[in-house]
DNA sequence: TGTTGAGACGGAACCACATAAGTTA
DNA sequence: AGTAACTTATGTGGTTCCGTCTCAA
């Protein structure tokens, strides 16, 4: 670390905030975080020790110290005897949690300072930890009341976050994130011991025992937006099956009816039994994304796939840091997909993956904020129904502080 | 089959003001 | 040409308004 926080500028940055991309200390992560419930909702993690811009997604147990998907690449590639090194996730939080709870989750930081608090104590310390792992979805673990429910732990209950989310290179399912560059060889899915699929509006996860090898795939908050399909998997898809397979993550998509305009999925994933399936994630993303999934459930709800696969929310401006962001994103697009190993050499779609990616980043999908300085004090003007107000003058609404000035 | 109303949805507009960008002395 | 002072334009987010679309009656 060693790096300010990006809001006071004073304090060293600990943790990182996706939403806002920005490196914060402790103190300020709490403050910002407190304003409203749409910033309550901001998923953190601890700032990689490495890089100190990225959020950290793994804790190397021997180096200790936490690393964003690229340092650990770097740092435990291959051949690298830094590989052998035991990781464990990284678990995001949200809401406001005390230095307590964050000791709590992130045992190994021996040094969270404790934070003074202002606002979050009422009620507003609900806090969620999410498994920095694979999934995120929310789901059946959530309490639907939980309004005041003061941890909310999804996918894991505390206990288990250390021990079952350690693993070292040659174990499964990490290797979906920590290997973005050699995915030709590995499609290391599948026994994620430390989290499983939740699917809101499903009763329960639903797990393929049969088939681990899809087991736990989950793209959270990835909108994969193919619409350069053949570049990206360098085949034409006038026959879904020549891509996905028979029986796949091609029924995922629902592939069917394709035949070379968008292939546009949000929020997709399949189960076994149709009459189960909902919409994965509400985070909309693209607008036509969110247009293909409400138009053509079949595109999103496959038909009897073995994965338990959702998509929703990449955005074309994604680059290396946000596949690290999405996780097993990388692996669908920077991969070979499944099932079409037999059907393409891995040079020509390792060429193709990388066209893709060079044209994804030059499309813009979302607002970008050009400057961030606006956008701070944007982020704490005073308002009225919504719109600034002078300086001095009655708001209705404080994002810090969330108050009433009349 | 065509019409109508309700509801959902998306986009534009609005606000203040710091700051970038441009102009003038 | 370089600098300082001044003026103008831009962009930022939450809310509201309004037009369009969808669907059921």
């Amino acid at each position: 670390m060693g790096y300010l926080c990006d809001f006071c500028g004073e304090q060293r940055s600990m943790v990182y905030c996706r939403s806002d991309a920005a490196c914060l200390c402790l103190s300020c992560d709490r403050n910002v975080h407190s304003a409203n419930a749409l910033s309550r909702r901001h998923s953190r993690t601890l700032v990689c020790e490495r890089c100190n811009s990225q959020p950290a997604f793994v804790r190397c147990v021997e180096e200790r110290v936490s690393l964003c998907q690229n340092c650990d690449w770097l740092g435990h590639a291959g051949s690298n005897p830094a590989s052998k090194h035991k990781r464990q996730t990284v678990n995001c939080y949200s809401g406001c949690p005390s230095a307590a709870e964050l000791s709590t989750i992130w045992s190994f930081v021996s040094d969270i300072p404790s934070v003074t608090d202002s606002t979050c104590e009422k009620g507003l310390s609900s806090m969620s930890i999410t498994d920095n792992s694979l999934t995120n979805c929310g789901g059946p673990l959530q309490s639907n009341d939980g309004q005041d429910a003061s941890v909310l732990v999804e996918e894991n209950d505390l206990k288990n976050i250390d021990k079952s989310s350690v693993w070292t290179e040659s174990s499964s399912v990490p290797q979906l994130n920590t290997k973005p560059q050699n995915v030709d060889k590995e499609m290391g899915l599948a026994n994620s011991t430390s989290s499983k699929m939740c699917c809101p509006g499903t009763k329960a996860p639903v797990q393929h025992e049969d088939d681990g090898f899809y087991e736990d795939f989950n793209m959270d908050e990835i909108d994969l937006d193919i619409e350069n399909y053949e570049e990206l998997f360098g085949v034409a898809l006038n026959d879904p099956q020549q891509l996905f397979g028979n029986d796949g993550i091609g029924s995922l998509f629902g592939v069917k009816n394709l035949s070379g305009s968008d292939l546009n999925c949000q929020g997709a994933y399949a189960t076994q039994d149709s009459s189960m399936m909902q919409p994965a994630c509400s985070n909309a993303a693209s607008a036509d994304s969110m247009m293909s999934s409400k138009t053509d459930p079949n595109l999103c709800f496959g038909r009897q796939a073995h994965s338990n696969l959702s998509f929703s929310g990449l955005t074309g401006e994604s680059n290396g840091g946000d596949y690290q962001d999405c996780g097993a994103s990388s692996m669908l697009l920077m991969g070979e997909p499944p099932c079409a190993e037999s059907s393409m050499p891995s040079t020509s779609r390792s060429s193709a993956v990388m066209r893709y990616k060079e044209k994804k980043k030059t499309r813009k999908f979302e607002k970008k904020v050009r400057y961030a300085s606006r956008k701070a004090r944007a982020d704490v003007r005073k308002r009225v129904k919504g719109r600034f107000v002078k300086a001095g003058e009655a708001y209705d609404y404080d994002p810090l502080g969330k108050t009433r000035s009349f």
